[in-house]
DNA sequence: GACCATACGGAACGATGTCCCGTTTAGCAA
DNA sequence: TTGCTAAACGGGACATCGTTCCGTATGGTC
């Protein structure tokens, strides 16, 4: 909800313009910063190379969490409507499903460190988890239970649980010549299959 | 090369009884404090369970990995050497495999966040990374030659990956009642089988 | 031009990993 | 037994990082 200014919220005073100039200053540094020193860079460094002070990072984005939603916010919702238009573009709905994984993992392994702090304990990340599960949950779940109907895959596994595992098989992949988290993926998603 | 003192280096003089000592008493605090709040615990509060000073922690062993490792060589030893156990008495080698890994997820989530420092990129986890890879890689080589030998997997898939992977599935499995890292396990393993 | 809520910057605080330095003590020899 | 020295120790010092506080500056408005 740190989008600059549509008024959801009852009475939602207008932002003054140089708060809202900061803001689109903050995300592009910190999309900057991501890039080259991953996620979970020091906040101080996102605030040097926006040029404002480290509590306007706080001001605008209470937790840090808030911070890389609202950065990777396009991104995550590209993904969640892939879902439904692969499932009609695709061969069978076990396809769809390997090829909706497959975005996933691309979206996850691009992004330094994310997929760590994706299954990060630490409290304060919970906004992030929340939206990442609401977002894209829902969309898992259409997609396994379109392949369970067609009898391809076993019914017993909870796309909550197959995304976690999905997040954890891509922590770290980007520097390690030696791990390929879409193989892994591709692997656990095999898993699934029923014998014909 | 933190026991007490097997002399492999050059003139490797005997440590003090007070020094050896306090090592016993620091593995034993590591160890009830590792059960209690995790593998990465704050170095203060070992010290003080064990009532010495922050330092001697890190003159005994030079990095938190090497006290890790320290604690757990003996289930690290343990684990390695069931493989060729289980290659012996199981029913197919594909059947030890499984065996295997699930020994290994079992040892990884009763362990606390042991998983999730074993994949950190943190340096000064190298020897940790090293420790386990060396230790347990060549083990699950060999459990994963036979099982292709006998036709019953893809024989494209290094140990290595394999292992990383299963280690990442494991990551944050011990407190989350939705997330079953034998399953997951299970699946990837799964993946590997060749159609009959 | 003046007013004030809004927003800002940077210092301050608490937690944590790591290192340094002055002090203590185990082991040995006289 | 006593005295010496290298080994070992303890705890405070330092650096880093996330987060918050507070005095100051400024945009929007009358």
């Amino acid at each position: 909800m740190n989008d600059s200014d549509r008024g959801a919220g009852p009475a939602a005073r207008p932002k003054r313009a140089d708060a809202r100039r900061n803001e689109k200053t903050l995300l592009d540094a910190a999309a900057a910063v991501f890039v080259t020193s991953g996620v979970d860079a020091p906040v101080r460094d996102i605030a040097a190379k926006a040029g404002v002070g480290t509590a306007t990072i706080y001001r605008h984005f209470p937790t840090r969490a808030d911070l890389i939603i609202a950065v990777y916010r396009h991104q995550v919702e590209a993904c969640a409507e892939a879902g439904p238009a692969l499932l009609e573009t695709s061969a069978t709905p076990f396809t769809a499903l390997e090829r909706w994984i497959s975005l996933f993992v691309d979206f996850l392994v691009t992004k330094h460190g994310l997929a760590a702090v994706l299954r990060s304990d630490d409290a304060g990340f919970d906004a992030l988890h929340a939206y990442f599960l609401d977002r894209l949950v829902p969309v898992c779940t259409r997609l396994l239970d379109a392949a369970a109907a067609a009898g391809e895959i076993r019914a017993d596994i909870p796309a909550i649980e197959l995304m976690r595992g999905v997040g954890n098989l891509c922590i770290g992949a980007e520097r390690d010549p030696h791990y390929d988290a879409r193989r892994l993926a591709g692997l656990l998603i095999a898993g699934l299959r029923l014998p014909r």
